[in-house]
DNA sequence: TTATAATACTAATTGAATTAGTTTTGTAAG
DNA sequence: CTTACAAAACTAATTCAATTAGTATTATAA
C-alpha cells in the first residue's frame, strides 16, 4: 500500500517503453503494472482500462511526432525543410516502434481530441508545403502524398518487411529525391 | 458429430472474410468457429491456434495480391503497367482490408514459405521496372519506393487516418504521377 | 463388415481484462 | 496535533478467449 508516485506522464510514458520493446499490441495491463510494481487492478486508479490507454499512447506519440517534425523544420523551407522532415519522420519511427503504431492505430475520426492532435502533426508539413507555394486542394494531396510514402517506408521496414540485405537508408533518401523531383517536375509541366 | 465438410481452403476463407468485416485483430477463434457452426475446440482439427490461422491468413493474401498485381500488368509495361499495379494494389487493399493487414502483418523472416511468398507478391512489379530499364539494386530502391507509398496511402486510409474530405482517388493518381515522373526525371539527371 | 483416421465434442486450465468492494495513506482543515 | 477525506493500493471474483486433454463418432477403405 505504500505510495507509488504514479501520475498520468509516468504511466503513459513507461508504457510507451513496454510498447517501443514488445510491440504495441503485445502491451498487457498486467506488463504495465509489474513495470510500474502495483497489481493490475490498481492501473484503473490512473487509466481507464487497455483502450484508453492506448488512446493516450496515440496523443502522446501525435505530440512527440508533430515536436519532432517542427524541429525538424526550423530554419529550413522548400526541399530542406521536406527532407530534414522525412530524415525526422524515419527516426523517430525507428527509434519509438510502439509509439509509432500508437499513432497509426485506427484512429476514430469521431474523437475530436484525438483527430486535432493528428492534425497539428501534418500541421509542420503543410505549412512548409505552402510557403513552398502550394495551396489549398494541391496542398492536400501532396502532404497525402508526402505522409503516404513515409509511412509506408517506415511501417515495412518496422514490419521487417524490406528481405533483401541492401541498405534501407539508400532506398529511403532516393524515394525522397523521387517525390522531390516529381513535384517539381509536375508543377513545371502545369504551368504552362 | 455430423460433418461439417470443412477443409482448409474453407476455413481461411471465411477466416479472411471475417477479419475484413471486423479487422484482423478481432478476428477470433471463437467467431469463427461460430460462423462456421462448430465449437471453437474443434478448429484445431483444421488449423492450429491462432498464430498459424493469421499466417495461414499472410499466405493467402500474399498470393492474391500477387494475382492482382500480375493480372493488372498483364499485356502493359512501363508506365502503364506502373499505373494498373497501383490501382490494383489500392483496390485489393480497398476490398479485402483484413487480409491486406494480413499480408503486412510482422513478417517472419525466417518463414522460408512466407518469405517466398511475399517475394512472389512483389515480383510483377519488379518484373516492370527490369523490363523499364532499372536492375539490381537501383530496381530494388525503386520496388521498395513503390511499395511504400502503396503500402503507405492503402494503410493510412484503411485506418480513416485521411480527414478531410478531399477525393482520396484524385490524391493517389497524383501521388503516382508525381513517383514516375520522379523517377523519369532522376534517370534522365543520372544519364548525362 | 469392421478398423482406423479424421473430425467433432465436452471438460478443464490458463491468462488477461475488468468490476466490486475494502484498506491504507497523505494531506490539509480544524 | 488530530481527524476526515480523497487518492491510490489491494484482494477477490467474473468473463472471455485460447488452448489442451481426453472421448465419441463417422466416413471410408481394406
Amino acid at each position: 500500500m505504500p505510495r507509488a508516485g504514479l501520475d498520468q506522464q509516468t504511466v503513459v510514458q513507461i508504457a510507451a517503453e513496454l510498447a517501443d520493446g514488445h510491440g504495441l499490441e503485445n502491451l498487457t495491463l498486467a506488463m504495465l503494472a509489474q513495470k510500474l510494481g502495483i497489481r493490475t487492478p490498481s492501473l484503473y486508479n490512473h487509466v481507464n482500462g487497455l483502450p484508453e490507454l492506448r488512446r493516450k499512447l496515440t496523443l502522446y506519440g501525435l505530440n512527440r511526432l508533430r515536436d519532432a517534425l517542427a524541429r525538424a523544420a526550423m530554419g529550413r523551407s522548400g526541399d530542406e525543410a521536406l527532407r530534414a522532415m522525412a530524415e525526422a519522420y524515419l527516426a523517430f519511427a525507428r527509434k519509438h516502434p510502439g509509439l509509432y503504431e500508437a499513432t497509426q492505430r485506427s484512429l476514430d475520426r469521431r474523437d475530436a481530441e484525438v483527430e486535432q492532435a493528428a492534425a497539428e502533426a501534418i500541421e509542420p508539413v503543410l505549412r512548409v508545403l505552402e510557403a513552398y507555394g502550394l495551396q489549398g486542394e494541391a496542398a492536400i494531396h501532396t502532404v497525402r502524398g508526402f505522409r503516404s510514402l513515409l509511412h509506408g517506408f517506415a511501417d515495412i521496414e518496422r514490419q521487417g518487411g524490406f528481405g533483401m540485405e541492401v541498405d534501407p537508408d539508400a532506398s529511403f533518401h532516393l524515394l525522397v529525391e523521387i517525390f522531390l523531383a516529381g513535384i517539381h517536375s509536375l508543377s513545371a509541366g502545369s504551368e504552362k
